[in-house]
RNA sequence: GCCGGCGUAGCUCAGAGGUAGAGCGAGGGUCUCAUAAUCCCUAGGUCGGAGGUUCGAGUCCUCCCGCCGGCACCA
């Protein structure tokens, strides 16, 4: 029997798993159910990733050791899998000893192979992402989580990232089915050949919550050395490795198109067969956030309609690798007219005429066309699931039209061989296509397909003729029953707050108002420092965009001097058009050196306050201000 | 600015040179085996815009607009 294996990437534990997290471990599962179906053992590895600063600091928020904190949040993802009836195999913690030894393994792979050095690195660092922020300067704020970033120097471990460059491009270039699909493949290609690489800090001596590296007391491994890992340590000492297939969401693909191969090359070990990125999951078209309160979680979806609903939902509406968006209003109507209307009914009227008209015993075998099974089968391969069920759904369709056009009920009353011959054709017909197409949804909707299996009172292979005549049904109820959508939805809602105050209570989270993050404030200046420091209020004379540039905008600033108005060119784009700007006051720091930027001079720097995301919000005054006054 | 992707019926999308399609929703009708389910009929959408190639263009080419990614850019 041959072996297939497949993970989902390790969930880093800031937070209880929602409908992202469910939506990746629910692909994971259903390919594994695919391969099963084939006859491949598949082996399906999950997981948590639970060292870092950002952990170390939120266990503290919560007066919990880092230990204490992961232990509860890993136990929430594994307790998630195991009541939504997700067949994961192993669930690896970043902080299990065995991992850690794996992690020193690698390292001392690819320190042998003469790919560490150790280095010296000052940078802004952002918490949030850790990372260094590339070209931060002081006062500048994380590109993404708009949180404050922190001037850190430290001695690291670097690994020769910059090495691999070429093996890369080349493993890319000659295996595209490395990374799928296309677009981001494309993506991580215009990456390699446009960018440098960089050497990778892999260590750390700031953070203590982490892998301690050997030898170098003081360092722990940082994140992607560390997490990446768990693929390879989650099954150490089997023959699984390499890896049949990773699967993520899609930003996170950089990470394992590119340090995660230079790493296992560096080592001398195999690299895993495939990357599978797919999409972000959208809440009603908007991104699913904390902030934005819209996290849905799969649990009280299961409670309403029953996991496979949402498992079929998210298959059937989103082609695999786009993004896509939920909603419970899609939610609950798919499920009525697919799997209540559809198949749910299906089953209903075809068993009821069998125990009707032939007293639950299925009629003699009659040839009918199956074509819909290798054309689902070839879709699901593909891992289009949307196109392997639609395949799947027009059969149900092509049934019940069929149903129809021969009109069982009219057979029945009519007593000559003809009618009754063609009425066991039907029925047969029927069934087993009902049979084949379980069998076939059955990777996607595992418990109804099990209940449907049970009522049909029978599985058997994926051909067509299996049944043998006279077999008897099994016991007739709804599989699906249909929803009121308003009141699912309100149920859902409700449930959804209350698994969201669980959360919290365990988490020991009180109701908190927005979290302000104030960055922290900066070493303390004399006077004398301040003053050197000129602002003065300046209007805005004329201003239009950068060629070239989203952010820059060009603009002629009067301070009142006799020089006359100033050029400074200004990150504010975004968030301010430049008709916006004209004849407004300014502050700006009137004696910051000159620097270029996309070729033009600017002459200082507009201040403005720096909010989420790292948006500006320019400084202005509610009193009448005269142009050149100075700010002390 | 560069590189990708996308823009087709109310919604979700398919179609890739030869008389505009499916599913859902909505309206009307029908059967009665079935979960007020099924089945049938109905949508008349300038196929983002403008040019062009062609006997003929959602379908090829050029330009433009809008949205989404990636890169650059934020002193």
């Amino acid at each position: 029997m041959s072996k297939y294996y497949l993970t989902t990437p390790i969930y880093y534990v800031n937070a209880a798993p929602h409908i992202g997290h469910t939506y990746t471990t629910l692909v994971a599962d259903t390919i594994k159910r695919l391969k099963a179906m084939q006859g491949i053992e598949a082996y399906l590895v999950t997981g948590t990733d639970e060292h870092g600063q950002k952990i170390e600091r939120a266990a503290a928020k919560i007066g919990k050791s880092p230990q204490e904190y992961t232990d509860l949040i890993s136990a929430e993802f594994e307790q998630t899998w195991k009541q939504l009836g997700l067949s994961i195999d192993k669930s690896q913690r970043t902080t299990s000893p065995q991992h850690a030894a794996a992690v020193a393994k690698l390292f001392a792979a690819c320190d042998a192979a003469g790919y560490i050095y150790k280095g010296s690195y000052t940078g802004y660092y952002s918490v949030t992402s850790e990372a260094f922020v590339a070209d931060a300067k002081e006062g500048d704020v994380d590109p993404d989580s708009g949180q404050p970033l922190e001037l850190v120097t430290e001695e690291n471990l670097f690994f020769k990232l910059s090495a691999f460059q070429d093996k890369i491009i080349e493993l890319h270039e000659t295996n595209p089915q490395f990374l799928q699909p296309d677009s981001r493949r494309n993506e991580v290609l215009a990456f390699l050949k446009n960018e440098k690489l960089q050497d990778l800090s892999i260590s750390r001596t700031t953070v203590k919550w982490g892998i301690p590296v050997p030898e170098h007391p003081g360092h722990v491994f940082y994140v992607w050395f560390d997490a990446l890992m768990t693929y390879w340590s989650a099954v150490e000492g089997t023959d699984l490795w390499p890896a049949d297939l990773h699967l993520m969401s899609k930003e996170i693909v950089r990470f394992h198109a590119i340090y995660w191969p230079a790493f296992l090359m560096a080592a001398g070990w195999p690299l895993p067969k495939r990357i599978y990125s797919h999409g972000w999951l959208l809440f009603e078209d908007n991104k699913m956030s904390k902030s934005r309160g819209n996290i849905v979680r799969a649990t009280p979806i299961q409670k309403v309609m029953g996991f496979d609903a949402l498992r079929y939902f998210l298959l059937r509406e989103i082609p695999f690798g786009s993004d896509g968006s939920f909603s419970f209003d899609a939610l609950v109507a798919r499920y009525n007219s697919d799997l209540a209307n559809g198949l749910g009914n299906l089953l209903s009227r075809t068993l009821s005429m069998i125990l009707q008209y032939r007293e639950g015993k299925v009629p003699a075998p009659v040839e009918a066309d199956a074509s819909a099974i290798p054309v689902a089968l070839a879709h699901y391969e593909n891992f289009e699931f949307h196109k392997a069920l639609e395949t799947i759904w027009r059969w149900i369709g092509d049934l019940d039209k069929y149903i129809v056009e021969n009109a069982p009920w009219k057979l029945a009353k009519d007593s000559s061989p003809e009618a009754q011959a063609r009425l066991d054709a039907v029925l047969y017909r029927c069934f087993e296509s009902l049979r084949l197409i379980t069998a076939l949804a059955a990777p996607v909707i595992p418990e109804s397909a099990a209940k449907i299996a049970l009522q049909l009172n029978i599985q058997g292979p994926l051909t067509w003729g299996h049944t043998p005549q006279g077999h008897a049904i099994g016991e007739i109820s709804p599989i699906y029953p249909r929803l009121d959508a308003k009141v699912a939805i309100e149920q859902m809602k409700t449930l959804e707050d209350e698994e969201l105050a669980r959360q919290n209570t365990l988490l020991g989270k009180v109701e908190e108002a927005p979290v302000v993050n104030i960055p922290p404030i900066a070493e303390t200046i004399s006077i004398d420092d301040f003053v050197k420091v000129d602002l003065r209020v300046g209007i805005v004379l004329s201003a239009e965009n950068v060629k070239g540039a989203d952010k820059l905008l060009h603009l002629k600033i009067d301070i009142g001097e006799p020089t006359g108005p100033r050029t400074i060119v200004a990150g504010i784009a975004k968030a301010y058009s430049p008709e916006s700007l004209i004849n407004r006051k300014v502050v700006i720091v009137a004696n910051l050196a000159p620097r270029k930027l996309k070729g033009i001079e600017s002459q200082g720097m507009i201040v403005a306050a720096s909010l989420e995301g790292g948006s500006p919000a320019l400084a202005a005054f509610l009193e009448e201000v005269p142009i050149g006054a100075r700010l002390k």
